[in-house]
DNA sequence: CGTTTTTGACCCGCGC
DNA sequence: GCGCGGGTCAAAAACG
């Protein structure tokens, strides 16, 4: 699972070389039932240049219980990418139990037979039926198996601190469907990539209880490169993973947050199953976070800043990881695991 | 005119 | 069995 908050506001707009963002992403071993992750971690508190002090992760899906964590045990936290990859600072925050590896965990590419695997109520002939199929089923011939279950993507929820519900991160969506949520006066709205063979789906409604959070929750993993490449995505990418076949990924613009969380590259999700196929999940993350200076449209266009280019230059784990303005902030703490996004990539 | 959004209806799973 | 809530469909409307 991946939890990324950031900060900001008009006034404090996220720029490649400030570091106002505050970006909190992790994974965990997933109870088996509802949970509240505020009750997981205890999360340190960074502040904004602007002074103002907030905890990375406050209330995550406090108000947004996983109900479904059969999909989130597909998750697999990998140990050697954690102590690697995340500050130890921010590690020694989080309980060990829930970054260990998780014996039930599996790859996104093997999710749908393990996922079908470990549930027994699934049966056999169902383990190959995919979203599409779902649908043509559904519209041609209603009465589905009692026992069978929809079988869902594994899932990534990002909680961002946006003014805008619907973050731009590059890939094309299209909305299908809005519902009211429960107990929330704003409705969830249901998006899908619109690629012709990429069924990855999101939801994204806001947090009931802080207003100024957007709840996006990505079920999939991208099979094709992202059509908006962000150029200072590029920049500052290695070549393998410059595609960024994401997981999920949020992209501000218009004045809301700006964050990009790069997504597996979809080759190397096929071919190779290495944790550090991933390293550049914060590097995206960060290095579009001007993406607020120019409309998604535009950013497809846009030459690399001086800031991502700069970031290019920088080599190694910690420095792929975060720039090198944020690192020589001790206030700004950026904590990721790519354990979420490491999974195993056999095919 | 093609694409996207809106929105009411429908399906499905689950709890009672 | 029924009701509720989540998720999806698809026609119509809106948009560029």
């Amino acid at each position: 699972m991946l939890l990324i908050k950031s900060m900001a506001d008009k006034e404090n707009k996220l720029k490649p070389n400030t570091s106002s963002l505050e970006i909190s992403t992790f994974s965990d071993q997933i109870p088996a039932n509802n949970y509240s992750l505020s009750s997981i971690f205890d999360m340190p508190t960074c502040e904004t240049e602007k002074g103002s002090s907030l905890s990375l992760i406050e209330t995550m899906f406090s108000s947004h219980p996983i109900t479904t964590p059969s999909t989130f045990d597909l998750l697999q936290p990998p140990p050697p990418a954690v102590p690697l990859l995340v500050p130890s600072q921010i590690v020694n925050k989080i309980p060990s139990s829930e970054i260990v590896n998780t014996p039930n965990s599996s790859s996104i590419s093997s999710s749908s037979t393990e996922a079908a695997a470990n549930d027994d109520q699934l049966q056999p002939n169902t383990q190959t039926v995919d979203d599409d199929d779902q649908h043509k089923n559904k519209k041609q011939l209603k009465p589905k198996k009692k026992n069978q279950k929809r079988q869902r993507e594994p899932r990534f929820a990002f909680m961002t601190k946006s003014e805008v519900d619907h973050l731009d991160d590059g890939f094309r969506w299209r909305k299908y469907g809005q519902k009211a949520v429960k107990n929330s006066p704003f409705p969830r709205s249901y998006y899908r990539c619109t690629t012709a063979t990429c069924g990855v789906k999101k939801r994204v409604e806001r947090s009931s209880e802080d207003t100024s959070i957007v709840v996006t929750t990505y079920e999939g993993i991208h099979t094709h490169p992202c059509p908006i490449t962000p150029r200072s995505c590029i920049g500052i990418l290695s070549e393998t993973t410059a595609y960024g076949g994401s997981i999920g990924g949020l992209g501000g613009n218009g004045g809301g947050s700006s964050l990009f969380i790069p997504q597996f590259h979809y080759q190397a999700l096929q071919q190779q199953p290495t944790y550090f196929q991933t390293p550049t999940l914060p590097m995206n993350f960060i290095s579009t976070c001007d993406s607020s200076l120019y409309s998604s449209q535009e950013r497809r266009f846009s030459p690399s800043t001086s800031s991502s280019s700069s970031l290019a230059r920088d080599h190694g784990l910690l420095q792929d990881m975060v720039p090198s303005q944020m690192r020589r902030d001790p206030k700004q703490e950026v904590a990721f695991s790519l354990s979420t996004l490491s999974m195993k990539s056999q095919s």
